[in-house]
DNA sequence: TTGAAAGCGTTACCAA
DNA sequence: TTGGTAACGCTTTCAA
């Protein structure tokens, strides 16, 4: 900035004026400066003006990974939120600070948020980090979360209706004349817990003893579904149906099913949780519940930048919508 | 870390030092400064480190959608190689600020570098910016570009070897008995062009006519590719395989097909590019060239970093794998 | 081993 | 309308 001063003859704090587009500037002048720095291409400094302005311009998003190390930021899910929220944040001028936080570090949260580099954070998906999270959002209000809202936080959430979506995904099996439906997820994601709940409810309502239906606690990789899968199948228990907690299972548990000679949906139907892209290629085509991630994208932005401007927003949750295919041997309608 | 240094009772300068482990501070100085540090969950100010160091330990990732404003971050390719670029950054120890560069912006990429937001730019696509990133990279080393290899480029480019990968592709479809081979793809995206100039080279070998075959221009868009596609159909050309630039391309050529009562691959045969994990799951599974994003990334971020370090990088070409599924009709090997 | 002070490149306040 | 100057929060050189 002190070159495009002396090429044009005035003081710093002139230049600094006319790039911000400061009327105070004369016009011929604020011409003269725009165009010695459009020629050399210049562009004030970020790190310099954010120090300067105490604001950065930027959303950190981050997606802990504790509890699966392995789950790379291939994970089909994660993936389409991180393009709708880059879509969004772009969209509202802002920039996007992406940041994967693995297993053994703590303080994570604290010190994203404490280095400044956002204006605020937007986390994907709690995984066992609920704690962490509580404890930063109570001195740091421009903190939103995706994933599910539990009854004791304080912290801002949006998220798909957990136990409605899996509610109705299980009500669709029972109808479909499913006896023994399987769940499988890791009910320590507390997302995944709320499926969960869903699908006891869903059992409950139709007095269907809990006692027929089996856990299968599983990380969310697609190889350790697979294998747990085709354990559950070696140790030759009884079932018909499975609600797995996330797509990437329920692909994972078709394949395995597969591999075992069994069919879907005719031996086994299979209904997953998340509606990805690639759900409605599968073969057979995956039911599903589905969210709409984009819109989620959406009121995540939303509500952080509102909260940036100091308003205390309340949690969302939007409305998860069951899409039926083939795989839960239902007719299409 | 006024507020640290007050409280331990030492100069600021003491606290830096300690902070950023220099062996210069007395070890229970140290300890002491560092357990207050903790307690209070105190980091440093990224931007005044920044300012003061002349870096920022953060690479920037560019997705430049020049030629379809449509295109969301959504892409399935796009998406996918920003994970795995995700994943390597944050193993290197850096940040990722990820911008989304949109039509009508001009002089993007000089604002992006003189803003010194990072280190280094990682430019997915050339799309149409091939003139923009020369024009960038003769004054600014730490510049990588994942696309096609182009003859008058000086800039240092990642990539899967598009022509020999399309060569592959359209030689299976020869092969396979195919007759009238059309291309779908925009040759005015570099990458995209390789790959027709190797649908071209396939052909010639061949000593087939060239008038045999047909250009779809197409966008990159989903949609777009499925309406040209009908529109192909409908003007009732002959033909009895598709080669597509991409996956998403390919896949809504499928769909188009399908939609209009033709069989794949017993009536036309399809091939795409890039192997989209989706591929494997479309419905007949889709044949295709795959291109390894994971490896990909990984040079991509091993380049920039050698170019900050002021090394002068050659650009780096990975072999293409055709991968024979259902939809071009051959037998699985 | 620690303290003092300069400086990174901006922006904003106060004077002129 | 413009110029000078302080301040943003840190790191590092130089002195002590």
């Amino acid at each position: 900035m002190a070159d495009i001063a002396r090429l044009a003859g005035v003081h710093v704090s002139t230049v600094s004026r006319a790039l911000a587009g400061n009327p105070l500037v004369e016009s011929t002048q604020r011409e003269k400066i725009l165009k010695i720095a459009q020629d050399r291409g210049y562009v004030p400094n970020t790190a310099a003006a954010n120090l300067r302005l105490r604001r950065t311009q930027t959303l950190s998003v981050v997606i802990p990974l504790h509890h699966e190390a392995g789950q790379a930021l291939t994970d089909p899910f994660f993936v389409s939120m991180l393009g709708h929220l880059a879509d969004e944040i772009t969209q509202r001028g802002y920039g996007m600070y992406l940041k994967k936080v693995l297993p053994p570090a703590t303080n994570w949260l604290q010190g994203l948020v404490q280095s400044h580099r956002a204006d605020g954070v937007i986390v994907i998906g709690q995984s066992t980090e609920h704690a962490a999270i509580e404890a930063v959002s109570k001195t740091y209000p421009p903190l939103v979360v995706w994933g599910g809202h539990l009854q004791q936080q304080s912290y801002c959430t949006v998220g798909s209706d957990n136990v409605g979506g899996a509610r109705a995904a299980v009500e669709h099996l029972i109808q479909s004349g499913r006896k023994r439906i399987v769940f499988m997820g890791d009910s320590n994601i507390p997302e995944m817990r709320l499926r969960q709940d869903g699908y006891r409810l869903a059992l409950a309502q139709a007095s269907r003893s809990a006692t027929a239906d089996v856990q299968i606690p599983s990380h969310m990789t697609a190889d350790a579904a697979y294998e747990a899968m085709r354990a559950y199948i070696r140790e030759g228990e009884k079932f018909d149906a499975v609600f797995a907690a996330t797509d990437v299972i329920a692909i994972s548990a078709i394949r395995a099913l597969a591999a075992s000679g069994l069919s879907v949906p005719k031996d086994v139907a299979v209904v997953g949780f998340d509606d990805i892209p690639m759900s409605a290629y599968t073969n057979p085509p995956l039911t599903t519940v589905r969210q709409d991630l984009q819109r989620g994208a959406k009121i995540l932005v939303d509500l952080v930048l509102r909260r940036i401007d100091g308003e205390d927003t309340p949690s969302a949750t939007m409305p998860a919508e069951l899409i039926v295919r083939e795989s839960s041997g239902a007719r299409r309608k």
